[in-house]
DNA sequence: CGTGTTTGACCAGCGC
DNA sequence: GCGCTGGTCAAACACG
């Protein structure tokens, strides 16, 4: 990892990771095009159903990866299996009503076998934490088996606050500290138990005003608006909330301004192994300020306690 | 009491 | 093979 200095080693886009970046390294705009093109695809894939008008306000997404090294995975990661049916069914065709934009949280899917951490197969690990003798070790995967890796994408959000609201309900289930970072980054799950959606917040080591999401999986449901606060409609929570803050596409694993992004401008070609596609148009530079945006946003019952 | 967070430990993957 | 790091689990704890 050592290598990986710049980039964060956890996540494992990183190293060897090109970006599929739209046109021209120089032209932007091109890329951006691009992107609101591919966006759309993008994030059909992943189930949202993004309007156009949303798809621009929202100024990008990274399609970060599909990952996974199983083969079945590997050319369709659709949408679907973790919730069953109901995502498949719902991420070609969007979940039918909008359950997309509910947040920006759902994205992608989830791993035919896994459901969940838990569910992804059938342990075998020995205990998980501690010696217990869990009859199910979630947490295992099949020795054998690399970890699968769901399709996600992550973006940058220049904000103050941490966790942003997308509309689902979210459970903090571990914390890590980041090597090369002085903030830890978080792992939370969708609450629902049938969602295997998973969610890392970290903020970047150069920017600490920018907080790093990263989605994966894929909602199998609707956004349960939240926790304290009524039911936001989807769109509201989308673009209300995640439109300002979202700016920009992100490279997991790659520090904002790092010096990785200059190689993004200049790769477009995503190694055969490296299943993960990173738009990024640039790095922060033109975030919108929207410092505060959230918090305006997002009403004080519907933060996170 | 239910739900969510904190935190230490464990495991797998990967690079050297 | 070894060591490092990310990712996850789950008990303990906190809060409403």
């Amino acid at each position: 990892m050592e290598d990986k200095e710049g980039a964060d080693p956890g996540t494992e886009f990183t190293s060897d990771s090109s970006w599929i970046l739209a046109g021209e390294p120089d032209s932007v705009s091109d890329s951006v095009n691009y992107f609101l093109d591919r966006e759309s695809n993008i994030l059909s894939e992943f189930g949202w159903n993004l309007q156009p008008d949303h798809a621009e306000e929202i100024e990008r997404f990274g399609e970060l990866d599909r990952t996974d090294t199983r083969p079945d995975l590997a050319g369709n990661f659709s949408v679907s299996q973790s919730c069953g049916e109901v995502a498949g069914g719902a991420g070609g065709s969007g979940s039918g009503t909008g359950l997309n934009p509910g947040g920006a949280a759902d994205v992608s899917t989830s791993n035919p076998s896994v459901s969940s951490s838990s569910s992804e197969d059938p342990p075998e690990k020995s205990t998980g934490s501690g010696g217990k003798p869990p009859e199910i070790p979630s947490k295992v995967r099949k020795k054998g088996q690399k970890r699968i890796r769901q399709p996600r994408f992550a973006f940058m959000t220049k904000s103050e606050v941490d966790h942003l609201e997308d509309g689902y309900r979210w459970r903090k289930y571990g914390q890590k500290a980041v090597k090369n970072s002085p903030f830890p980054r978080s792992y939370y799950r969708c609450t629902n138990s049938k969602c295997t959606v998973k969610k890392r917040v970290e903020r970047s080591s150069e920017d600490p005003s920018i907080v790093i999401t990263t989605y994966e999986g894929q909602h199998c449901h609707h956004s349960v608006g939240f926790p304290r606060g009524g039911l936001i409609s989807h769109e509201a929570a989308f673009a209300g909330r995640l439109t300002p803050a979202v700016s920009q596409f992100y490279y997991p694993g790659v520090p904002l301004h790092s010096e990785l992004a200059p190689s993004m401008t200049q790769s477009h070609q995503v190694p055969s192994d490296v299943r993960e596609s990173h738009a990024v148009p640039e790095p922060t530079s033109q975030l919108p300020t929207d410092e505060g945006l959230l918090g305006d946003i997002v009403p004080p019952g519907m933060r996170n306690r």
